[in-house]
RNA sequence: GGCCCCUUCGUCUAGCGGCCUAGGACACCGCCCUUUCAAGGCGGCGGCGCGGGUUCGAAUCCCGUAGGGGCUACCA
């Protein structure tokens, strides 16, 4: 690849243009990262602009929610919607008089023509083209109609498109920023229609418009839309020509995100939507990350890196440019990592809404998801259960027997795991469970701290009975904690308190005697 | 079918003619640490699709071939 060095300063301009229907991708927002990172590399601009010409399928949840999506994950736009900017409107909705406007020069201009060929005929042609295996494309009928067929036409009452002219016997040759030196040949490419029978502009019009319209000298955008810029370059040239616009743009075209099997991510991947990261507690540092992961790297073996860090390497040099299968198993991790970076008192409050979306927390004054008490439980907890998890939302198993109570109060009471329990807290458990509860019963309050608690456990359990590790604690772990896997047990019993303790060991004790 | 793109461990990648006995990360497997689970440390498994060139020398360049993918709409 190379990248025309002339435009490499601040007056980079490139985009990112979404179409608003269904929930965001997780494509999405790799292809808005990969466009910030480079727009912020060079000191430009990103503009955001809603492709929101098809009225049929586009929603107002949806632009919302890729407004929604761009801002979690901290992709900033310089230019777009809610934001201004001087090349607006960013909605092409709302630009329905400038395409009708360019519309009619090109046509003017001999640059686009009308044609009149009816669904039918154009799909006879292509069943014809395909039965005789020539390619299958517009054959150019209407390219060169007379004023008196025109005038035929229109008096049978036929509507009619608008196509553009493509150039012809052209090699049309571009330097991809991510695949080098592409060419077509024009007559591989057919006349296509920039504008409906209703006199609606398509994307094909649309998008290199304003591309040219909003002053963009870089489109990065995906590998399926690599055919459509043959098609697009002539147009852009054309605009050029027109004195709509300086430049064509340099394209470079981002490798797919693949899912299971070797297809495009699909909606039916869970992890394709986004929406799924968020819920799930991924970290939008620890998102960004993979994703960035995926068809680009620093070079050397940093793998692990913040969005400030990408924008400083981002010269648009080291895009990869085969496909990439996403993997979940490494999106997580990577999100661990940085999940095990956060300060405390960071990670608690990204905690808090997950601990509060399951009815853990009472809450606080003045709308805190979380009152005191409930705070300080968890600030001291992080540390704990920080390098036991990777998404935030495994807080709530790991930390729900801390914010559960006896069924006094308005918290949720706390319940056993029934398959731990009944795995541990068997007939031979209850000896182990009245020795901790009379260890742990002879500490006085003021004397309820972590290292006191070991010792009294180990002098009863591991000396006083003679057991493992293992099969001293396991018990009493469950019993706590409610399940076999916890944070560190002598932390955890510290921070649940003496009383909720002892309550929880003689109700396990006393499950086990029923057992034996 | 036509046009176009892609091809290094299972996955993401480093590699841009000698530094490659191909490096890292995730996953997986062992060991260590250890009150569970993790985290961490150490070690292991595992790859240049194939065939021809070019060259003293090729994962790196060229050609072919195979495989994968995209486009082929009055969707974007």
């Amino acid at each position: 690849m190379t990248i025309d060095t002339a435009k490499l300063d601040n007056s980079v301009r490139v985009r990112f243009p979404p179409s608003p229907t269904g929930d965001p991708h997780i494509g999405l927002v790799r292809s808005a990262l990969f466009n910030y990172a480079f727009a912020r590399h060079y000191g430009g601009k990103l503009v955001l602009r809603i492709e929101d010409t098809d009225a049929a399928r586009n929603t107002e949840a949806s632009y919302r929610a890729i407004l929604d999506t761009l801002r979690w994950a901290g992709i900033e736009w310089d230019e777009g919607p809610e934001v201004g900017g001087e090349y607006g409107p960013y909605r092409q909705s709302e630009r329905g008089e400038i395409y009708a406007d360019l519309a009619a020069q090109l046509r003017e201009s001999g640059k686009a023509y009308p044609c009149y060929c009816t669904a039918a005929e154009l799909d006879a042609a292509r069943e014809r083209a395909k039965a005789e295996k020539r390619a299958p494309g517009y054959e150019g009928t209407c390219r060169n109609l007379t004023a008196e067929q025109i005038a035929a036409y229109e008096a049978e009452g036929r509507t009619h498109v608008l196509r553009f002219r493509m150039p012809e016997n052209r090699t049309i040759a571009w330097d991809d920023v991510v695949r080098g030196e592409i060419s077509f040949e024009s007559a591989n490419v057919p006349d296509y229609v920039l504008v409906r029978a209703d006199g609606s502009p398509l994307y094909t019009l649309v998008n290199p418009v304003d591309d040219a319209l909003m002053g963009i000298t870089h489109v990065l955008r995906g590998e399926d839309l690599l055919s459509s810029t043959p098609r697009q370059i002539p147009l852009h040239e054309t605009l050029v020509e027109l004195g709509v616009s300086k430049q064509v743009p340099q394209f470079g075209h981002l490798p797919f995100v693949l899912g299971e099997g070797n297809k495009k991510l699909s909606k039916r991947d869970p992890e394709a939507s986004f929406s799924y990261y968020p819920r799930t507690g991924y970290l939008p540092e620890g998102l960004i990350n993979y994703l960035a992961l995926l068809g680009w790297s620093l070079g050397n073996d940093e793998e692990i890196f913040g969005i400030d860090e990408m924008v400083a390497a981002f010269d648009g040099t080291r895009i990869s440019a085969n496909p990439a299968r996403f993997d979940p198993k490494k999106c997580e991790a990577v999100n661990g990592v940085h999940l095990r970076k956060l300060e405390t008192e960071d990670l608690a409050k990204r905690i808090l809404p997950f601990l509060d979306r399951e009815g853990l927390l009472l809450g606080g004054a003045e709308g805190h998801l979380a009152n005191d008490e409930e705070w300080r439980t968890l600030v001291a907890a992080v540390p704990l259960i920080r390098e036991r998890m990777t998404v935030l939302s495994e807080a709530i198993g790991m930390l729900g027997f801390l914010y559960t109570g006896d069924g006094s109060d308005a918290r949720h009471a706390f319940q056993l795991n029934e398959d731990d329990a009944a795995k541990v807290l068997t007939a031979d458990a209850w000896p182990v469970l009245a020795a901790a509860t009379a260890a742990l019963d002879s500490l006085a309050e003021d004397a309820w701290t972590t290292s006191a608690i070991d010792e009294a456990l180990r002098t009863a359990l591991i000396e006083g009975l003679g057991l493992k590790p293992k099969n001293a604690f396991t018990p009493v772990r469950v019993a706590v904690t409610g399940r076999r896997v916890s944070p560190p047990l002598f932390e955890s019993i510290e921070l649940l308190g003496r009383e909720r303790t002892l309550a929880r060991l003689r109700a396990a004790d006393a499950k086990a005697r029923a057992a034996a």
